[in-house]
RNA sequence: GCAGGCGUGGCGAAAUUGGUAGACGCACUAGACUUAGGAUCUAGCGCCUCACGGCAUGGGGGUUCAAGUCCCUUCGCCUGCACCA
């Protein structure tokens, strides 16, 4: 019987002593492999069922990577920063970093368990200053390329508690803890310009191989719309402002524009005796939050502003209205209004009673605005066109021409708010100096490193717990800044740090970075479509144009694993702790190879599946019969006729499965294999040799064990990978179905391509067929070789 | 509302991309071995029917010799975005 509990222990501590799995990262003289899994935050709660599987997913194929001869980096590290540490601190007075430093212990253990086969040598952590010293080594790129800046920029403010809040923080105005009062405030933030990037991150989503669905995420996000910019000057005050709009064809129907209630140029030009209400409305939309503001199917509100826009063309006046469906943070904050054929400008007209002027001519105006193509009518120079694209052209070649207006393209993608008022993050390496001016920090300062403080929690003003460690603050020149990196900063560029973790000259050595980058594949949740996804391409891009990151694009192939739920069909966690599942439990009970080759068989990886107890004991009884197969008599150096043809193929289709990630058809293949085998009774010892390397990469203890028992020492981790011949996989005679009229009547056996004739011959001479076609006329026989024949009758 | 995806036995799922639907596993049934088995082995297992046969891939329609696969339509579920001008 196999003992699995000794076996792994057993296992885990050869690959430890040996550095089975340690990649000599100069080794240039093997094609290169990068598997890489997103990285955990270590919080206190251990590793759950999707990180297996995720991440024996990457290991599956990285272990046959090394077999089949690749330099293969397959490293593992910590996105140590965050709030969990820092509440953690706050509440016992500890240092963030002890607690951090506890759980990824506890993790990295966990990983070990479960058998993963990770270089532990390039191990990282983001909040270790040897790795964070690079990070801010990369904000300072990017502040001194003028992408990283402070910008003024609404924000949720709390007076009460002092700090800026993110919308889930809010609840219906208040602030989620203790219910306080939340407005909307300029305030100065720093941000990283993502607009910038916005063409660069759309244009190499086509060179990346992505999940779909990822990808036009992405796009969304992305947000590109082409349209053009329109000049409205206000009646009497000499000022412009600017539109963006999709549709400057529909130009002469506009009746009224609208700014957004943040707008700069509303308190300017509103009218003595709007002023009131003007000012009213605009504190009631600072009261609500960005959520509350988006919310549909609400009845738009807004206020006349007392002031008129000029149309450009006709000098027709225009009244300037505020409301909230405008949105400062899009476009230029201010819209051309056509109630006509814009259904959000149709409701607001019906409901203040503005003009509504059509100029596409449509007999469908019941239900409110058209939006549909059509000829263009009340439209002077326009009148008589009937396509939408001609006359964009037209238009904005007008307004170019007049000095009113401009083709643009605009992005939904904002800014990327890069500073958070907390401790246990990466300290922004600025001082500002008594002026006012700023100035980054020189390579020589860096790491700046955090200092110790006796309170981690914010202080009541509003500052970063940092502004509290005075003396770390104050330099001769100024002071730092007190606001640390969000999250994801770390995340962002860590794949470039597991090809070089130990440098401290650079950020890693560029001819390293040149020969392993792109990851080749990379595994993680699908929560992470928008944010690290697109922040990190981003700064590989930036620091691509810098000429450090050799590639455009990070993640050459990029996969989501589904989520593990519970065998009631719901997701795991807090709400049905009966049906969650630990996975340090099922490594105890049933082994880790069990566990692996049961998340493996579950499905689709990247699927959403529920967890069944009867299928973790079906994965053990498989590798249980697997490993009674080589105790057995079975083994043999005869040959054996019967299996060879479906050896081969099950070499064939373990090895494109675990290419292409179908690791549940390549288990599935295995077992009908060793179902063969039994039932043939004879295991010849080259298929044995070849069946148990087959199996490695999912169940890698007893495969290690399996491997000394046929006489080999040492690992099995470095054996070259089962060849197939095509020839051998091919079969030789095949079984056909035969239908009549479309339906299944018979069923012949023939030889692989053998010619239609005979094989029509064959199938009419069944009796099961003759018996169908007695009495009937055929018209007509279609023989596919190798496949199928039909007969059709009448 | 928009975008992307999904819908196949009692359950998890396969299906060479238009060619024998349900591989493989779980559960279940019967039998063998056994003091016993929740171990192992053998056989069965989509639905209806004693059978011949018929019906089956969410529903309806179409293309085709042939449709889970392609087209139209409809219903249901999941995910993301959500007044983006």
């Amino acid at each position: 019987m196999y003992n699995f509990i000794e076996n792994e222990k057993k296992w885990q501590k050869y690959w430890e002593e040996n550095h089975t799995f340690c990649t000599d990262i100069w080794d240039f003289s093997k094609p290169k492999y990068y598997a890489l899994d997103m990285f955990p935050y270590p919080s206190g709660v251990a590793l759950h069922c999707g990180h297996v599987e995720g991440y024996t997913a990457t290991d599956v194929v990285a272990r046959m990577k090394r077999m089949q001869g690749y330099n293969v980096l397959h490293p593992m590290g910590f996105d140590s920063f965050g709030l969990p540490a820092e509440q953690y601190a706050i509440k016992t007075g500890n240092h963030p970093e002890g607690f951090t430093k506890k759980n990824i212990e506890t993790f990295k253990s966990q990983l070990k368990l479960v058998g993963l086969s990770y270089d532990w040598d390039k191990e990282i952590s983001t909040c270790e200053p040897e790795y964070y010293k690079w990070t801010q080594w990369i904000f300072k790129q990017l502040y001194n390329d003028g992408i990283a800046k402070l910008k003024d920029m609404p924000v949720n403010w709390c007076e009460e508690l002092g700090t800026v809040l993110a919308n889930d923080e809010i609840i219906d105005g208040k602030s989620e803890r203790g219910g306080f009062p939340v407005v909307r405030k300029n305030m100065k933030q720093w941000v990283i310009d993502m607009p910038k990037y916005a063409e660069h991150l759309l244009d190499g989503l086509n060179e990346v191989d992505w999940p779909l669905s990822t990808k036009e995420i992405q796009r969304n996000w992305i947000g590109k719309s082409t349209g053009a910019l329109i000049d409205f000057e206000v009646e009497g005050f000499g000022s412009k402002f600017s539109v963006f709009t999709t549709r400057p064809d529909t130009l002469f129907g506009v009746t009224y524009c609208v700014l957004a209630p943040e707008h700069e140029l509303v308190e300017k030009i509103m009218s003595d005796s709007m002023k009131d209400a003007v000012l009213q409305y605009k504190k009631e939309c600072a009261c609500k939050s960005e959520l509350e503001r988006t919310e549909l199917n609400k009845e738009k509100t807004g206020v006349f502003t007392g002031a008129y826009a000029v149309h450009p063309i006709n000098g027709k006046l225009l009244p300037i209205w505020i409301s909230d469906y405008v949105l400062a943070s899009y476009g230029t904050g201010a819209i051309m209004a056509v109630p006509a054929h814009d259904t959000r400008d149709y409701e607001f007209a019906s409901k203040f009673e503005l003009e509504i002027i059509p100029v596409i001519e449509s007999s469908n105006f019941e239900d409110g605005a058209y939006t549909g193509d059509g000829k263009y009518i009340n439209s002077d120079f326009l009148n008589g066109f009937s396509d939408k694209v001609s006359a964009i052209d037209e238009m904005i070649r007008w307004l170019e021409e007049n000095h009113c207006g401009s083709r643009k393209v605009n992005y939904r993608l904002r800014d990327w708010i890069f500073a958070r008022q907390r401790y246990w993050g990466e300290p922004i390496p600025i001082v500002h100096h008594e002026d006012g001016s700023m100035e980054a920090l020189s390579d020589k300062e860096l790491p700046l490193v955090l200092p110790e403080l006796e309170d981690y929690s914010p202080s009541k003003s509003g500052d970063s717990p940092l502004s509290k460690a005075t003396s770390w603050i104050t330099r001769e020149n100024g002071k730092l800044e007190t606001s640390t990196m969000p999250g994801s900063a770390g995340s962002s560029w860590y794949y470039l740090r597991y090809i070089d973790p130990h440098n401290d000259k650079e950020l890693a050595n560029k001819e390293l970075l040149k020969h392993w980058m792109p990851v080749d594949l990379y595994v993680g949740g699908p929560e992470h479509a928008v944010g690290h996804l697109l922040y990190s391409r981003m700064w590989n891009y930036y620091l691509y144009e810098k000429g450090i990151a050799p590639t455009k694009e990070p993640f050459q192939k990029l996969v989501h694993q589904g989520m593990i739920l519970g065998s009631n069909g719901i997701k795991m966690g807090k709400r049905y702790p009966e049906y969650s599942v630990n996975p340090n439990d099922i490594i105890r009970d049933y082994g880790a190879d069990t566990l692996r080759l049961y998340e493996m068989f579950m499905g689709p990886l990247e699927a959403d599946k529920p967890w069944s107890q009867n299928g973790v004991e079906g994965a053990k009884k498989f590798l249980d019969r697997v490993w009674r197969l080589y105790e057995s008599d079975m083994i043999s150096s005869q040959e054996n006729k019967n299996l060879e043809q479906i050896y081969h193929q099950t070499v064939k289709k373990v090895t494109n499965d675990y290419e292409t990630l179908n690791f549940n058809t390549a288990i599935s293949q295995m077992m009908v294999f060793v179902n063969a085998v039994y039932k043939e009774n004879i295991f010849p010892k080259s298929y044995a040799e070849g069946f148990v390397k087959l199996l490695n990469p999912i169940a890698p203890f007893i495969t290690e064990e399996i491997w000394q028992t046929l006489g080999y020492e040492g690992t099995i981790a470095y054996e070259p990978w089962p060849t197939y011949d095509e020839a051998k996989a091919e079969v030789q005679e095949v079984t056909i179905g035969v239908q009549i009229n479309g339906k299944l009547r018979a069923e012949i056996q023939i030889q692989k391509d053998e010619k239609e004739e005979s094989i029509l011959n064959k199938a009419l001479e069944h009796e099961n067929v003759k018996k169908y076609l007695d009495g009937k006329e055929v018209i007509k026989t279609i023989v596919i070789p190798n496949r199928i024949v039909n007969i059709v009758i009448k």
